[in-house]
DNA sequence: AACATGGGCAACCGCCAACAT
DNA sequence: GATGTTGGCGGTTGCCCATGT
């Protein structure tokens, strides 16, 4: 299939959005809806593709986004929703209003390091490999 | 006080599926 | 039905900051 020629062209910025950049997305997305991605930064006169532009709006500034630390009850729901689901980070995030995946995912990668290091430093479970990971009953994780 | 290391997060890349022509 | 376009997703990377040495 035809690849879309995204970001590859000349011209448009790449990296970190300035608040300038959030404002003009906000105020177009806002006034304008977001129909077209790729037609929004032409548009609203940015510089960056509309993939970009998309990626920006979802994960930090849509005005549902809940910012901050997850709770408890969030971190034991991705637990147990990436057990059933596995690596659908954007399954996850909609049974999560408000968090993205983008967020979920980068939670579980460094949630992820956490007990693996917890599970090496405290070898109570002999001959286990860390291949996968699955739930045990008292909510700790073991990596079969 | 300076440097090294690791963690957390935002953003990019590449692929795929759905839709349009 | 074939081909092109666009949006969406998951994996990965790079930067910045906090902490340790």
């Amino acid at each position: 299939m035809a690849r879309s020629p995204c970001c590859d062209k000349m011209g448009l910025k790449k990296g970190p959005w300035t608040p300038e950049e959030d404002k003009i997305l906000v105020a177009h997305v806002q006034k304008h809806g977001h129909g077209n991605w790729r037609a929004l930064p032409k548009q609203a006169g940015l510089l960056r593709c509309g993939k970009s532009c998309r990626l920006r709006w979802v994960n930090y500034l849509r005005p549902d986004i809940k910012r901050g630390n997850f709770s408890r009850e969030e971190e034991d729901a991705i637990i147990d929703l990436h057990e059933k689901l596995g690596n659908r980070w954007s399954a996850i995030a909609a049974r999560l209003p408000g968090r993205t995946d983008n967020e979920i995912k980068n939670v579980w990668h460094t949630n992820l390091k956490k007990r693996l290091k917890k599970k090496l430093a405290t070898p109570n479970s002999k001959g286990h490999s860390t291949a996968a990971a699955s739930k045990c009953d008292s909510g700790t994780w073991r990596y079969t």
